[in-house]
DNA sequence: CAGCGTTGTGCAAACGTTTGCACGACGGGA
DNA sequence: TCCCGTCGTGCAAACGTTTGCACAACGCTG
């Protein structure tokens, strides 16, 4: 027995070996119903004693299309990200799909590199959230051209009509924003980010509907904007603390930069939620494990990711070019923690 | 202008256009000696203004391997994971390769379906970093039969020898240990799992050679296994504080373990460090919010998923089918926090 | 001027599928 | 008996590359 390579069974293979062409042998493999029960079953039987596996790369050659998704994320560690990938890869291989991933690293110039290398590599459809430095469109036009079925989720560019899969921002900041003031607070910073991001625009504009509901003004000199790391959350902080009038509240567009506020409150003797309450977004798992532990936003990360795959492979089943761009809008959840309840009491609904 | 789907130049219009044959161009583009400068610089000037890409489905079918790498994990969200794929893909693609992400969710009969469906995707090499309940081989025969380079990170079935960049697990067990016994503590647990597992193993290991040195004696009733995540950490801790005697402190072999024996001990108004020290392993993010802050052991995730990587890369350029087995150990680094500081000061060294 | 090596290019096959079309066999209705 | 429809199968082309081999043109050496 020498140990060649062995080569991996083909379709020609089996063909030989049971005396039929090769066209049968790829129909009854692929259930097509022109073929007889009989064959069909002497087919699949020595596939499987043989170890069949479709060369997957002849299959999508002569379709012109693979068996993969491609998907950009700006990075794919950190919780938010990776866990919508689990639920992309989950759903991708559950129907047959491979997922190909792409970082760009927060940079436009990655990104478009990154989508140039997916349509080269013949993805069937593509799955994108934007980098945070995104703020054009054209590198999107180009995958359009080709009719290559486009997905977007979390972070889209406001104003595009595309298919995508977001959260409902708006009401995220929106609960937040009312779940402090029900406990109480009503001078209510709000840390937010980039505002051609849709996530970050909504969660402001949720956080503004609420301060207006209860009468209360919007101040410019309490909405501070940043990029939403944890040593933004110090800097915007410190910002805020050294108002004439600093806030008794801030809901932080992110559980990051939340996470700095934190620390800084803390390194001053601020006690968390007596003298200043503090709501995050995205509901990290660090929150649970803060002292106070964070109140957060959940976003249902793996469900978004779930569901912006099964949007792109019902795109992919029906072969009609371009219908109307497709939205599903997730609602987050208010997880309520010790970081923001002042009453005591969970809710003061 | 209409707006059907625009085939994608392929190497046979650049061909035409130039009057070239495709065997030409096909040498131009991959820079192949035997082509003139002239012909060289007007394929390329061509390829550019059509914005040619190849097909690398056709490419790969042609070569009978692909420009994929595949990748399986147990799961790709979590820190440690979703960092190392974060290393793995920007080595690939530095390098040209894509890379193929498949979830074991821990699972043997998923990890076996994972290498069959990266086969059948021709991928030119795989990495793997085993699921918990591996414990046996054989899926990966195939694998070798088949002269697919294939490279383990971190989890690594003991006892087989194969390429593969791990962790100095037993080195980080033995600085954790040691860290405690220089800041005094003197009855020291230990979580642990699966043992069929290296890095439970040898993070025991050190844990039980730093002991000796000290001359302590390794007790049984102290090193408890389970499998490591924060339930666990409860559970583990609970069973610990039941002991007649407890212990002052414990080397975890998980972060979260350990934020799960946090939780007891503060739950118990037990104080850390003072009543028990405690440190980790992974250096989770969280390691940095918790009160007190954990003092962990850094993995460094993401080099360990370049340096599979470029392993792999190497093992895919000679076309030795099967040299030695090669080995890379990274060296973990103690990164200690509050948990773990009795003394006040950093270390006793 | 014959012979030879070098240089640049082209021919054609191959990779493993899928699929439109054709074809043979068979059975039933007129 | 003839014709037609149905059913199952095969032929052959196509997908876009890569690559071994052949070959033409050219300049050089002897």
């Amino acid at each position: 027995m020498h140990s060649v390579a062995k080569k991996r069974a083909s379709i020609t293979d089996l063909a030989r070996q049971l005396q039929l062409s090769t066209s049968t042998v790829s129909r009854a493999l692929s259930g097509h119903p022109a073929i007889s029960e009989a064959t069909a079953k002497r087919v699949t039987m020595l596939a499987k004693e043989l170890g069949y596996r479709p060369n997957s790369l002849a299959a999508g050659l002569r379709k012109g299309r693979s068996n993969l998704l491609g998907v950009v994320v700006p990075h794919i560690d950190g919780n938010f990200f990776s866990q919508v990938v689990k639920g992309i890869e989950a759903a991708a291989s559950q129907a047959g799909y491979h997922v190909l991933i792409c970082q760009s690293n927060e940079d436009l110039a990655h990104e478009r590199e990154n989508l140039e290398t997916l349509m080269s590599a013949q993805v069937a459809g593509i799955l994108v959230s934007l980098s945070r430095t995104s703020n054009e469109f054209r590198h999107f036009e180009k995958v359009r051209k080709r009719d290559i079925p486009l997905v977007f989720f979390d972070r889209v560019l406001v104003g595009h009509d595309v298919n995508a899969v977001v959260l409902d921002d708006r009401a995220g900041g929106y609960r937040a924003t009312r779940h402090l003031l029900e406990q109480g607070y009503r001078r209510i910073a709000h840390f937010s980010g980039p505002q051609y991001l849709n996530i970050y625009k909504h969660r402001r504009q949720g956080y503004e509907d609420a301060l207006r509901e209860y009468g209360l003004p919007v101040e410019e000199e309490l909405i501070v904007f940043g990029h939403m790391d944890m040593p933004d959350g110090h800097a915007s902080m410190r910002q805020l603390l050294a108002l004439p009038q600093p806030p008794d509240a801030v809901f932080s567009g992110s559980d990051f930069s939340a996470a700095g506020a934190l620390e800084v409150l803390t390194e001053r003797g601020l006690r968390v939620p007596e003298d200043m309450g503090l709501v995050g977004f995205s509901n990290e798992v660090f929150g649970r494990l803060t002292l106070p532990r964070l109140t957060s936003v959940d976003q249902h990360c793996e469900l978004m990711g779930r569901t912006a795959t099964r949007l792109l492979l019902e795109l992919l089943d029906e072969r009609e070019p371009a219908s109307a761009p497709r939205h599903v809008v997730l609602q987050p959840e208010l997880l309520v923690r010790a970081s923001s309840l002042r009453t005591g009491r969970p809710e003061a609904r």
